[in-house]
Formats: C-alpha cells, sequence, structure tokens
DNA sequence: CTACATTGACTGAGCAATCAGTCAGTCTGG
DNA sequence: CCAGACTGACTGATTGCTCAGTCAATGTAG
C-alpha cells in the first residue's frame, strides 16, 4: 500500500463515519481502525482533526461544484441552465448520499458557520452558478428579490427534498425531480 | 428563587448556550452555573443532559406551532392561509432567535433524526399545517407532488432564508419577506 | 428535629494528540 | 554482491484533558 492509499483511505474512514454518525460519532481512533492505520499514522498526513475534516470538505465541495457545472448548457436559454442546474444538483447528491450527509454536517457545524461567513463576507463567491443569478436578473427573468434569497428560494427546497430521501423518510423518482425543480423555478420566475 | 424558577433558569441557560455554540459548546457544568445552581441541581429536574434537550425541544416545538395557528384565518381563502402560515412563521422566528437557532441545532443532530423519524413513521405528523396542505390539494390549488415535497416548497426557502438572517448573513425587512412568501406560493400553485 | 432540596468535589469514561519505538526499504563501503 | 548502517513512514500505548453523571455533605423550610 502505498503513502497516497493510506491518505485516501483515512479521507475515506472519515467520511463514512462522519456522514453516518456525526463529528461527535467519528473519534481519530476509530477512522484510524477503519482505515487499517495505526492511530498516530493520521498525524503525519493531516496536522489535527480540524484540518483532516477542513481537507475532506474542500475536496467534496470541488467535486460537487464541477457535477454542476458538467455538461451545462451555457448556450440555451436562461431557464434551461436553471433547470440542469437543479437536477445536476438533485442527482448529484442522490448518487453521492455519503458525501452529501458529510456536507450537511459540515455546514450545521461551527466549522461551517465559519467557511461561509469568510466565503461571503470575504466577497469570494464567485463561480457560474452565482454568475446565471446574476445575469437572469438583469434580464428581468426572475423577480427582484435580493440574490442570496432568490437562491435559497431555488435551491433549499432541492436540499430539503434530498435530505428526506437520504434520510429515508421520502422517495425520489425521475418524473418527481423533474417536477420539483420546476416548481424551484416557478419560485424564483417572474 | 422557588423549585420552578431554577427548572426554567436551567432550561434558559441551556437553551442560549446550545443556540450559540451547539450541543458540543454546552457542557452540563456551564448550564449549570450560567443557571446559578449547582452542577447537581440539573439532576434534580432531568434524568439526564439528553432529557433536558429533548425537554427543551418540545416545549419550543409548542410554541412555534402556537405561533403558526395564531389569527389563523381559517375562514378566508386558502390561498390566504398560506401566506399567513409562511409569514408567521418568519416573523416568529425573527422574534425568538435563539429558539430558532436551538431548533435548528437539534434537527441536525442524532436526536432530531429520530425525533422526525417516529413522527414520520408513527404517523403522528397531523396539524393544521398538514390539514392545509392536504386540503389545498383536494381542491387542485396546489401541485399534484407529494405532500413532503410540497411541504419543503414552502417552508424550505424559508427556513434557510431564516436562517441566513440569524447568523448575519443578510437582512430580512417586512417588504422582502413579504415577497420571498409570495415567492414560496407560487412554487406549490398550479 | 426532620425531610427534602441543593451543592460541588469527585469519578470513570472517552477523547485528541503525542512520541518512543519498530521495521521494511534504501543506501554505502568493502 | 552483500552485510551492516541508516532512514522515515508507521504504530499504538500513553498522556492530559473534558465531560456527564454521582453522592456525601450542607443548607433550609416547616
Amino acid at each position: 500500500m502505498t503513502t497516497t492509499d493510506k491518505r485516501r483511505e483515512i479521507l475515506h474512514s472519515a467520511l463514512k463515519l462522519i456522514a453516518l454518525n456525526g463529528f461527535q460519532g467519528a473519534p481519530t481512533a476509530l477512522i484510524a481502525s477503519r482505515a487499517n492505520v495505526g492511530a498516530g499514522t493520521i498525524y503525519c498526513y493531516f496536522e489535527s482533526k480540524d484540518v483532516l475534516i477542513q481537507t475532506l470538505y474542500e475536496e467534496l465541495e470541488i467535486r460537487m461544484l464541477a457535477a454542476l457545472t458538467k455538461g451545462y448548457p451555457g448556450t440555451q436559454p436562461l431557464r434551461e441552465r436553471f433547470i440542469h442546474v437543479g437536477k445536476s444538483f438533485v442527482r448529484y447528491c442522490l448518487a453521492v448520499p455519503m458525501d452529501f450527509r458529510f456536507l450537511e454536517q459540515f455546514h450545521n457545524s461551527p466549522h461551517g458557520a465559519a467557511y461561509r461567513r469568510d466565503r461571503i463576507l470575504g466577497g469570494k463567491d464567485q463561480d457560474i452558478i452565482h454568475e446565471l443569478f446574476e445575469k437572469a436578473q438583469k434580464e428581468q427573468l426572475i423577480k427582484d428579490l435580493p440574490k442570496m434569497i432568490l437562491m435559497n428560494l431555488f435551491f433549499g427546497p432541492l436540499l430539503c427534498v434530498v435530505r428526506d430521501h437520504v434520510l429515508g423518510f421520502a422517495t425520489l423518482d425521475e418524473p418527481t425531480i423533474d417536477r420539483t425543480v420546476d416548481a424551484c423555478w416557478d419560485a424564483i420566475r417572474r
């Protein structure tokens, strides 16, 4: 087993434990043993448990953004772009439920709040999705509300619906996903 | 200070600490000292920390449901009832941000998942809000989607928007609240 | 004085992080 | 080609700390 394998095993085992049991239910000793690695090995690769978690978060966020961007219909009408992003978001989350649960745990923790504060107050929020909302607003296709509210109107329900599915409270099939994303568009369109 | 006062002080101090710092950041020793009470006194009133948290949750949930029900326009058109519930929800959460933060912490914890599972699978979910969605669906005023998805479409964005306000990422004024709730109605209406 | 409420030092469990030690793999001098 | 020195990735018992919960001692109301 190479050095990189161990690092990957540690990240994977941490992801799984945190997704299933929360930060509480993922002691370093358990992360190590599930990764078939000594307790100290974690600290060869990561300065602290916090750094491990932060690293994991950043990797998952990059993968998520890539999934939303993949196949992005940049030339089609804006409405189609919103629908694409919404569906991609739901499908990606359902495809990697562990990643989704981890991201949720992270967001609802002191880590998450701090991270978000940095991003928003640091003006670092600038990606394809922010662009999309700004353009649609300029073209008066969507309601005249603060961008953050529009984003919550669109993604808020999707987040809730995916959570309910992943936790086993509901079941999402393809047609239901499509119609839910359409409903989110109804919320923001003029 | 009477017996009841101490109980209330303990609950209040726990609420505040958990809302601000999460379950992690609310050790029983600190809850007790902030309540001007000995560490053992908590256990005169509550079997365990878990029971204390559960009790607190149930009290807050009752208050919240009361706030949504207050002034409920049971005779007006269904749309107006939705708007009333939506606005009441947002206003109440903004009025008691600590309660809101606590409820969020609770929902995003093992406690919350277990509680929710009991409610949903036990078929205990039957209140004025569920009634409202069912009636609107029977009258074909709202979309033909599973009730749980409709509820997420309506309340999901409100939850997100209130969270952003309470965490200081955004500011909600009255007109914005009104227009956001209207947008949530657009999401579910036919 | 009695019965009960309250206290806070204490206990044992569980935690993140450490570090002295191990050993497979690599290098070096003969 | 090989024996012996060396390296550093890896290990896991240990450390120091925090926490929920306990209980003997103390306070207090009737």
